[in-house]
DNA sequence: ACTAACATGTAAAGCGTTACATGATTTA
DNA sequence: TAAATCATGTAACGCTTTACATGTTAGT
């Protein structure tokens, strides 16, 4: 272990790339950037590149990280990759056990235009939750297609269940979406 | 107008604060974070006192907002409302029909969890689950509770939209975590 | 050979929070 | 009258992004 001072409070975003690390696999900054896109993306934001390149560096200087570096197969450049440790298992072990859970962040763009609706011609509202259905569409059709390639990999069965719980989430959205046009709708229709 | 090169490129948090003031009201720096509680908090993050303090000043400087000092009725202390200025509405009028809608932001810890499944015990799991559910019901209850007081106010109109729909979505929230409560259960009684 | 995309970082700027300081008002 | 709460800010800190710098690989 090193640097005892850092311990323990580490921002979310360390335990997450932390998280990303405990599955065992040695990593580079790239590659959990990547990662990170493709699986936490679709419940929790995902770190910049730089951000997470630091995270690792704190990780390391707590020690619940290792680096070395690799040589690629042909070039000349080398590049770092990551390794839990053990003493950074038991951390993030514990972390998730014992850290009370706080209540989910929300920063809902086409909600707070709705609620600006004032200020908007009824057209501009209605674009604006038109757009925001699309993406929940797509985002729920990438939740669905990444569960496919991930079912039945008993590795991945908790990563496999927010896949799933992405997909219904982002139905969800979809069909708020549509519920608060027809409300829009109903509202103008009132008083055109 | 004041300082030209601040204008427009405001970051949300500015715009949210001058929407607050887009409703007319001259309001001081605590009545707008004790507002934001109680109304954007279901589907944006309210903004801390310090920050609201400094969004106004910042809006001030950018001439969409003006101030003025009001003595209290008895006492000694003096405090400063704001109230938003014609260029103050044309701007975020400007805002809120031309800039792009970005995607929801989302911070998830209880998937956040999930995804760390392997880390806990099943029970700890199931607590994570059920608090989540609680609080999503909570939520729920309060967004319904402040949409009834809203009510067949023409001018709250567009808000009382998004309560309607902060309804739906804390339903939707309480849902998935009770069909997530039963993944789990499945995922655990498959391999015990 | 040139361009675009991939890959690995560092540095600077800005967003946002927590902690702190201060005074007024209400309640026990 | 003491404590708790309401109210108004400021300062310091730390998280996070954007912009920058640099080299590599793959396609045309």
């Amino acid at each position: 272990m090193a640097d005892e001072t850092t311990k323990r409070t580490l921002p979310a975003t360390s335990w997450a790339v932390l998280g990303l690390l405990s599955f065992g696999e040695e990593l580079s900054g790239y590659d959990l950037k990547k990662w990170s896109d493709r699986s936490l993306r679709f419940f929790y934001w995902s770190p910049s590149f730089s951000q997470i390149y630091s995270e690792l560096k704190r990780l390391e200087k707590a020690g619940y990280a290792s680096s070395r570096l690799v040589a690629q197969e042909t070039g000349t450049r080398e590049k770092r990759v990551y390794r839990i440790t053990d003493e950074g298992t038991a951390a993030v072990r514990a972390w998730a056990r014992e850290t009370p859970v706080d209540p989910p962040v929300l920063k809902h763009g086409p909600m707070l235009r709705l609620w600006l609706g004032h200020l908007l011609e009824p057209g501009q509202m209605r674009e604006v939750l038109l757009r925001h259905q699309e993406f929940a569409e797509k985002m729920r059709l990438r939740a669905m297609a990444d569960a496919e390639s991930a079912k039945d990999e008993a590795a991945w069965a908790y990563p496999a269940l927010t896949l799933k719980w992405a997909e219904r989430y982002y139905a969800s959205e979809r069909d708020l979406a549509a519920a608060t046009l027809d409300d829009v709708a109903a509202l103008e229709g009132r008083r055109p």
